[in-house]
DNA sequence: GTCTATATTTGGATAGAC
DNA sequence: GTCTATCCAAATATAGAC
């Protein structure tokens, strides 16, 4: 009689090489650009033939939604790690901030992925998209606990965010001229919110 | 013996017909996406045949760069037309920022052309880039006029403009979520850089 | 200057044998 | 699950006739 095992080795194989497909696509996507993933490369990068990969992926959108999905994952852990408020709110607005920037400059085609939509006909499922608003979630409550509970607040924080981020990588990849700018920044913002005459 | 005509017509004929294709990729691009401009339909919408048209752009590189110069151009004139100072500084940034956001919403991929690098293998030409640098320049000079000459200053503005700018076009198009913070946010940024205790 | 014809490359995706 | 073989579509760009 048939016993169903604790473990299902083929499972397991068959997530490793999805696993090992998507790290040969961040590979890909780093050296040539988003928009440059071809599937073939990709195949061959991980030594198989193109069709292949079809056992795997569905299609070419699949995979960027896999990307998409990690990338999501890997900005919601790095806001989740940081949720160590010091008691000075400016402080932890600096210190976010800073994580940041960071994790977009240290990835830019992550950066690009997650944060601007630039890939012709790519959407997202709503299953990664989900992990990526868990992100800003996150964001929110870590700023609600500093006292910034004003939408507005958190719209205009997003805002510098990005905007910093884009002048780094746009103008000045691999330097530090608008990193330099986050701590005046963040005094700007908080004295901003915090300094407001009446509630709005 | 020839006699060279004032007029040169058939010049005036090929500069005609380039204006009709870069108004046709414009057209083209904004409907389909910067990335998905192709040679064969953009000759199809003016009434060529594909071989036809580097008759007049030796590649397609160089039809984006006439759309890029002629973006950059439009900046220029779009920041220059508002150099009236009022007298009061906040009020001018204000009417500056919202005139940015004016042109970088109403046609986000001309936004996308001059202020993000998202084409693959698209670099404007030097003749082109320094139209958009004299853009930024022109930018500086009025801001100058406002008693704002810190090179971080600038630089902090230009990440609220592409940051708000950004933020709108991503996750709010059509709609006015981040527009609706311009204010607020240069009475922010005007604060900032009038009440700084030291010169750093 | 414009055309037809074509070279060349490259891409996503499928069929069917093994 | 992987392969070979192939389809199909699309793209940039060139050659050469008219």
């Amino acid at each position: 009689m048939f016993v169903k095992p604790t473990r299902d080795r083929r499972a397991e194989r068959r997530e490793a090489t999805r696993a090992e497909i998507v790290d040969a696509a961040w590979e890909l996507v780093r050296a040539e650009g988003l928009a440059a993933l071809s599937v073939r490369d990709l195949a061959r990068k991980v030594g198989l033939q193109a069709p292949s990969l079809y056992s795997y992926f569905a299609s070419k959108n699949a995979i960027y939604d896999a990307l998409f999905a990690q990338g999501a994952a890997q900005y919601l852990e790095d806001v989740e790690a940081q949720l160590t408020p010091t008691g000075d709110p400016l402080q932890d607005l600096r210190a976010g901030m800073h994580a940041f920037v960071r994790f977009c400059t240290d990835d830019p085609v992550r950066y690009q992925l997650l944060f601007q939509r630039t890939i012709p006909g790519f959407e997202p499922s709503p299953e990664s998209f989900a992990i990526s608003i868990a992100g800003l979630e996150s964001v929110q409550r870590r700023i609600a606990g500093l006292g910034i509970t004003e939408p507005g607040d958190l719209d205009l924080l997003t805002a510098l965010g990005t905007g910093l981020t884009d002048q780094q990588i746009s103008n000045d990849p691999g330097g530090d001229r608008w990193i330099r700018l986050v701590d005046s920044a963040m005094e700007m913002y908080f004295t901003h919110v915090t300094h407001r005459k009446s509630r709005p």
